[in-house]
DNA sequence: GCGATTTGACCCGT
DNA sequence: ACGGGTCAAATCGC
């Protein structure tokens, strides 16, 4: 059922890389053609899109993770943008949408609380809950609060680990095509959409800092990468405002994003992995989408962004509020 | 009163 | 038939 590449996952590892690596090149493309040509930003951002997906699908595979993972599985073969199984949230397909494609799933802690202090930085409504059979502890079904008002089909699920009650394996299925407008509900200005585009474009670059240079050398045998903050622009530090961790709160902000080798000495756990790969694809997912629709409008303003250096220009990071 | 949660029933793939 | 995902009425909380 899974595509393991060899035992460890080191050759897939090593493709993995390169998809990152190519992400980073598609936004600087992105970045460049920014100011003059909408459409092929849209190219662009799907090629990332696309690209991310395939990435953390090899990841979530199971290549990269020694430890179990419980039940983790299905479907994640062949990833694609999940559209074409968007659910009609009619009782057509009551079932065994689980098998759809563009799942994720990663473990989670709950910093001693319970399931319902995991915030993932999106509003949940839970609709369903269900023992399972050979699970300890029932799994919890939730939906995107947007199903109903924006047609948001995300779901996900929630269950407690048996191996340890204080993590929790959450299972995506689906992706979130409500993001922008939560950026609104998060008590947002209304914004110019290059204005978006600028910050968003801003937020990627920082959640692309990927420190790869601990894959290539094989000295981190259990972290397949970690994840370094650009001096100034991620919120290692900014514990009064966890919303302006990516731009105006518009994105995530809950995961503790820890993942650096330096912080976990005597054991990795997968489930940082799963955190941050996950977190990056969502991001890049959200950013992309939004950044689809920013680009759609024509540009107002100008935008300036060196990725690699991160030098920006935009606009804003003080809106008033 | 409204929105979220709970929970038993229902649906459907295996 | 069974197990898992969803529905929807009842209930809860603000």
């Amino acid at each position: 059922m899974e595509s393991v590449v060899d035992g460890h996952g080191g050759g897939s590892r090593l493709v993995v890389m390169a998809e990152l690596s190519r992400i980073k090149e598609l936004v600087k493309q992105l970045d460049v053609q920014l100011q003059d040509c909408p459409d092929l930003c849209k190219h662009l951002a799907e090629q990332i899109f696309t690209v991310t997906e395939r990435s953390i699908g090899m990841i979530c595979s199971g290549s990269f993770d020694g430890r179990k993972r419980s039940a983790i599985s299905a479907g994640l073969d062949s990833p694609q943008l999940s559209e074409s199984a968007t659910p009609s949230p009619l009782r057509t397909n009551k079932k065994r949408k689980m098998m759809a494609k563009g799942n994720h799933q990663v473990r989670v802690s709950s910093g001693g609380g319970g399931a319902e202090t995991l915030d993932d930085g999106y509003s949940w409504r839970k609709y369903g809950q269900k023992e399972i059979l050979g699970a300890q502890h029932p799994r919890g079904y939730y939906r995107c609060t947007y199903r109903k008002t924006r047609g948001c089909a995300a779901t996900k699920q929630v269950q407690r680990a048996d191996d340890d009650p204080t993590l929790f394996d959450v299972t995506y299925h689906g992706t979130h095509t409500c993001v922008h407008k939560m950026a609104a509900a998060a008590n947002l200005q209304p914004t110019t959409p290059n204005r978006d585009a600028g910050s968003l474009m801003k937020s990627l670059s920082s959640s692309l800092t990927l420190n790869t240079e601990g894959l290539t050398s094989g000295s981190q045998q259990s972290t397949p990468f970690s994840f370094s903050s650009p001096p100034g622009h991620y919120p290692s530090s900014t514990p009064s405002t966890p919303e302006n961790c990516f731009g105006q709160g518009v994105l995530f902000s809950p995961y503790r994003l820890e993942l650096s080798p330096a912080t976990s000495d005597s054991s990795c756990y997968p489930m940082n992995h799963f955190e941050a790969e996950w977190k990056v694809q969502s991001e890049l997912q959200q950013l992309v989408s939004v950044l689809v629709d920013a680009t759609s409008t024509p540009a107002v303003e100008e935008t300036t962004f060196s990725l690699d250096g991160f030098e920006f220009f935009d606009f804003d990071t003080n809106f008033d509020v």
